[in-house]
DNA sequence: CTAAAACCTGACATTGACGTCAGAGGCAAG
DNA sequence: CTTGCCTCTGACGTCAATGTCAGGTTTTAG
């Protein structure tokens, strides 16, 4: 498929796609006429590419972890999988404080109905 | 205190202090000479300011949800709530998202680490 | 064949939360 | 009084993923 294809498959602006082959992360099979074609399984990688963006990790870290997704039966260098588990370890943590900034969230809503309810019916008492 | 030690204490950088009375998340009361002091309760705002960065609220939206922060016995609009209600469940939808990327990460390592064992255990079969 | 739609490269623009630097004034200690 | 540190304003720099535009080629539909 060519990349427009690709691009409304997959969610992601035809920009970015270009910009994820310029970062090494997708890769193209051009036509004769210079035209960018991709297969099936792309779909499923610039998925994980996403995912991996939403994780907070950069090109470069994704460039680093993809050899790993790509051919899990090779080794890839135990740095390739020292990195991973760093990253993990960080997204790990970084969901922790979403999940306190949330917390944050949820006490002030509560007060805030709370109080909504004081006016809604102050002679509740 | 003034804006040094409100940066050591809180460990955000003395400019971004500045940036956040520049974006209305942050008063100070200024010294004759022009200095910013601030008091003991400023070091838990700013807490909270750098909570909700994390949450990936913009400066725009925390001082939109900051006033309920502030006196949470006013009524500060359904609007305000509104809006908090509605970045808690974005936040939640992303920390679902990042638990999905973090799962994959998981994967990722899980497989890595199997293969290692298998080059280091070749005749275990 | 022709016009519209999709694609190409290259380059500049954007956004947001800062970093950093310049030049000037403020404040406590010796 | 002066030395050194802190603070002030203002402005420009940064970074990374994308948007956007220009000017040109290719593909597709009629």
């Amino acid at each position: 498929m060519r990349i427009g294809e690709l691009a409304a498959r997959t969610g992601v602006s035809v920009r970015s796609l270009r910009y994820y082959e310029e970062q090494g992360l997708l890769t193209s099979v051009r036509s004769a006429s210079g035209q960018r074609h991709y297969t099936e399984d792309d779909v499923e990688r610039v998925g994980f590419i996403q995912r991996m963006y939403t994780a907070g990790l950069s090109s470069r870290t994704i460039a680093e972890v993809l050899p790993c997704a790509d051919a899990p039966s090779e080794e890839h260098s135990d740095a390739a999988l020292e990195r991973m588990a760093q990253e993990r370890d960080r997204l790990s943590e970084h969901i922790t404080e979403l999940i306190r900034a949330r917390d944050a969230l949820d006490d002030l809503v509560a007060i805030a109905r709370a109080h909504r309810e004081t006016l809604r019916a102050p002679a509740a008492r």
